[in-house]
DNA sequence: CTGAAAGCGCTTACAG
DNA sequence: CTGAAAGCGCTTACAG
């Protein structure tokens, strides 16, 4: 049997399908007679309204967009926790579409979502503002979260300083041969956080080495060996994530070099292993981001007149053992 | 401006709305002529159909309700992974839905979903199974992950032999005076292992105290330190997962206790951190169990005859440097 | 191949 | 306070 519909609580109340759609909205206009017999009916038919149906008539369904680029990672499911958490505690639900590299692709991730969502919340931190503004309805509500936006809204975290931070932390402790292993390239994040390390070390006399690296911890690993094999001596090194920090430990530790003695180690994010192995890191609170993301597109869907432009976060050094003083 | 419809479309294009319907929908009784001009006509307008209208008429949303009762923690996020992976490539969104505690909470959290989703999948370790279904419409499509299910069609994972491997494990160290930190009372997971474990002990000799934990780093730092503090001896310790197992191993430090000389420690579930630490315990595919979810609800979905009833996931235990032998 | 019309399950002016 | 009717944006028999 088919689920019941409005209608067969209308027939079965003896009243009309307004007045059970009054009664169920709870609206002051109806009496209390009509309401007693809607939910009566509704109760013996098990009648749960149709969110669907709901959505089509109101133009409004309750539910958010999440398009990113891969939900692989502490990163992710992190800033998606945050999200989950505010849009549930709000009465909104969150609807997750994967957005794959390739504009074309991510187009049509955009587009799939049309009349299923009051906004949208979109990381890619591999697109341009353009691709996505082509694909983007320009009447959705938006919000940018560590993607290049000039025109949208956005959060952003402040990579430059925490970058910035770890320069500075290495060159209180005296180190002089930095090597940096960057993210990849045409990755905001890991853009940014280049640029500003090599521009804070700048006149500093310190001599720095990037090498490209990928995020993954294998990548931070390889980095360091094959930079240990070619003979270059350096005393510290700021990888531009956590997973490549352990990585780079790894190799450290297999190389018999000593952490912090002969190398200091810094890496990025703070994720939960990062504690577990002692590794000073740059701390971002990423739920809280997700979280700020959901709050500032809310209040655009809800026509507050919240802040608008970009937002961004400053992360934090931790200093953990990597990096204590020779 | 607000966004085009299928009648703008129709208009631009000077056919009728019908028309618009089955050019866009691929159908083939359409001239090549009036696909032509609707095409144009929605290239010119921007037009990207409304979905959820879509749904309505169709009966069928492409979209597939997660409720889960938290997203904390690296078992959630995997298994999210694993469905996002598994239903995107397929065509379907995920829609998340946070169920807190308390069965009412529970059963709203469902009833929203009604008419956004075509199937669900529960997560509920928690609750009943009586509970849930009442709250479930009959004619929804359900899959169970890890949640206590006899009628229902279910994936678990086969906690009982995890514990068994742990068990035979520290017998065959040598082991004879265990302690085993459980999970949350009332937790389906936490007591397939308690129970499995002390099964497997029993009759061997060996001597078995179980504190009770509740999933949390601390609990399992806690309990140990505690017995520590009491005066009791043991020389192996099974957490009930990796989290309570870590933090045993900082206790265990902290009192000056040798792993695994003194004290062999195991955990399970051997998220990331686990192969970090050194860490023996079970592991457990969990992005592996979200995508087996996503393909049998979509088997009784798209009306294949899946296989119905319960499916186990066997773990396999990963022994590392905490279980060497003495 | 094409269009007018009914229908998906709701909400809401409008008239009473 | 209540009901008949139109409308949200699609799809699809039905008749031509």
């Amino acid at each position: 049997m088919a689920e019941a519909t409005i209608r067969d609580v209308a027939r079965r109340a003896q009243v009309s399908v307004a007045s059970v759609s009054r009664a169920l909205n709870n609206l002051a206009n109806v009496s209390e007679h009509t309401r007693a017999r809607v939910n009566e009916a509704v109760q013996e038919l098990g009648y749960v309204p149709h969110a669907g149906a709901r959505s089509l008539s109101l133009a409004r369904t309750n539910a958010i967009g999440v398009v990113l680029p891969d939900l692989h990672g502490e990163f992710f499911s992190e800033i998606v926790r945050g999200m989950d958490k505010e849009a549930n505690s709000r009465g909104y639900l969150l609807l997750l579409s994967n957005m794959h590299t390739g504009s074309a692709q991510a187009a049509n991730a955009l587009k799939a979502l049309r009349g299923r969502v009051d906004g949208l919340i979109v990381m890619a931190p591999h697109l341009s503002e353009e691709d996505l503004a082509a694909a983007l309805p320009s009447t959705t509500p938006a919000i940018f979260v560590n993607t290049p936006a000039v025109v949208h809204d956005g959060i952003r975290l402040d990579n430059a300083a925490g970058a910035q931070a770890v320069a500075m932390h290495f060159i209180e402790l005296g180190r002089n041969r930095i090597v940096h292993i960057s993210g990849p390239r045409d990755n905001l994040d890991a853009e940014e956080r280049a640029d500003a390390f090599r521009r804070a070390l700048d006149g500093s006399g310190v001599q720095l080495e990037v090498i490209n690296g990928d995020f993954s911890e294998e990548s931070g690993e390889d980095s360091i060996r094959t930079l240990i094999a070619s003979g270059t001596s350096f005393d510290a090194v700021f990888a531009a994530n956590d997973m490549m920090a352990s990585g780079a430990l790894q190799a450290l530790r297999d190389a018999g070099l000593a952490v912090p003695g002969e190398v200091a180690v810094s890496g990025f994010d703070d994720i939960p292993l990062a504690r577990h192995i002692g590794l000073t890191t740059v701390r971002v609170r990423i739920a809280e981001l997700g979280q700020r993301a959901i709050v500032r597109l809310l209040s655009i869907i809800e026509g507050d007149q919240g802040a608008s432009g970009q937002e961004l976060h400053s992360p934090e050094l931790i200093v953990r053992t990597t990096t204590l003083p020779k």
